[in-house]
DNA sequence: CGAAAAACCGAACACTAGTTAGAAAGACCG
DNA sequence: CGGTCTTTCTAACTAGTGTTCGGTTTTTCG
């Protein structure tokens, strides 16, 4: 009698949910059989029902740890900054956090940006509320930073957010470890967003 | 004996592409069946194998079109511009160019874009060929004005181009027309990739 | 050890997938 | 009108889908 679920049970669940995101990420919602997965898992399709009640629960598990891995990342990084970092600084530190995350969880990342458009309608409802509250910290972010005078105030900054997080996403489907460092890329992309790649007005060519 | 193809046929099988990229877009590779998208088009599964081969066919067409038909975009917009037309000009005709086509040809971009990793690897590759193609286009416009030296040395132009074609693809999952216009949304870019959101060093607050 | 619980298998069920082939309907022309 | 293509439908076939369930194996723990 334990009052904790049991270890076996739990290193399964993971082993078949780490199989679920691969295999999500590679053929798609409908594409992606409970057979192929249930063999990337090491297992027989009828043992998946006893971890996940139905394909449906499987992609929603796979939906729910790559948006709670970013969001709990993000807040992570942003509370270790000192309470005097600049916009520019969190800003900064908000890229390179977003692009490690990516990586790092780069089969859940795929799988959820791949396949969030064909999900039954239901599953994607329920993660609105996960995505729109990490929209938000982004929001913050840079609200912050354009109040205080750091950021210009004729920049749409709603606009700015979504150029960002769609630059982002996309890292997810070229980048490839040992190219270039996850950190040249978060630095790279925040130089140009917050400077621009012309060359500065009054300078001489 | 018609020396053209007949026009009935032209006009059906537009109707099944059409339809299929609209099915494609919104259940996924896997997921869009023969009868469904038969359905969007009026008429029955069986009668669509009279207009492709088969289902690999479809989607390759799909494919073809919303790659080709913004390439084909790219070059006309580009080809107006006149010859003394600045690097930043280009670029922010590129950008209006890229959205205006990703929203116009919508239900082909969108199901380009989700799609494309999850249909069989040979389809793939030989649309790799396009792509690649595009990206060329992009490249060519930065590196002249970095050239010019209208874009700064220091930039990283390939991760520039990453971040730009990311950040524009990603509209067409956002945009919803009505609300902000296709130009302010491309200006709106253009003017964040070449000036960037910070205020310029050496201005007072 | 041995019994209870947990984890998994195997085979089946109802259904749907892409695809095919032959018949039917429609269009066109003398 | 008849005849010849073109276009569509109907009906089927095989293969594979998500899911269920009774039984078998493995693990847990007194």
């Amino acid at each position: 009698m334990m009052t904790k679920p049991l270890a076996k049970s739990a290193v399964s669940q993971k082993r078949v949910l780490d199989a679920a995101a691969r295999i999500f990420r590679d053929y798609g919602y409908a594409g992606a059989t409970m057979r192929v997965i249930a063999e990337e898992a090491g297992l027989k399709a009828g043992s998946l029902y006893y971890h996940y009640q139905s394909k449906d629960a499987l992609i929603g598990a796979v939906l729910d740890v790559g948006m709670n891995a970013a969001i709990e990342a993000m807040n992570a990084a942003l509370a270790t900054l000192p309470p005097e970092a600049t916009g520019r600084q969190r800003l900064e530190a908000a890229f390179r956090t977003h692009v490690a995350t990516i990586i790092a969880n780069g089969d859940y990342s795929l799988a959820t940006s791949r396949v969030y458009g064909q999900v039954p309608a239901a599953i994607r409802a329920q993660h609105e509320k996960l995505r729109d509250h990490y929209g938000l910290i982004w929001r913050n972010i840079l609200a912050t930073a354009q109040r205080h005078g750091e950021f210009r105030g004729d920049v749409n900054l709603t606009l700015a957010r979504l150029l960002i997080l769609g630059a982002l996403n996309w890292t997810a489907e070229w980048f490839k470890p040992g190219n270039r460092s996850i950190d040249d890329v978060a630095r790279g992309f925040a130089a140009i967003v917050m400077d621009g790649i012309a060359v500065p007005a009054g300078t001489a060519s």
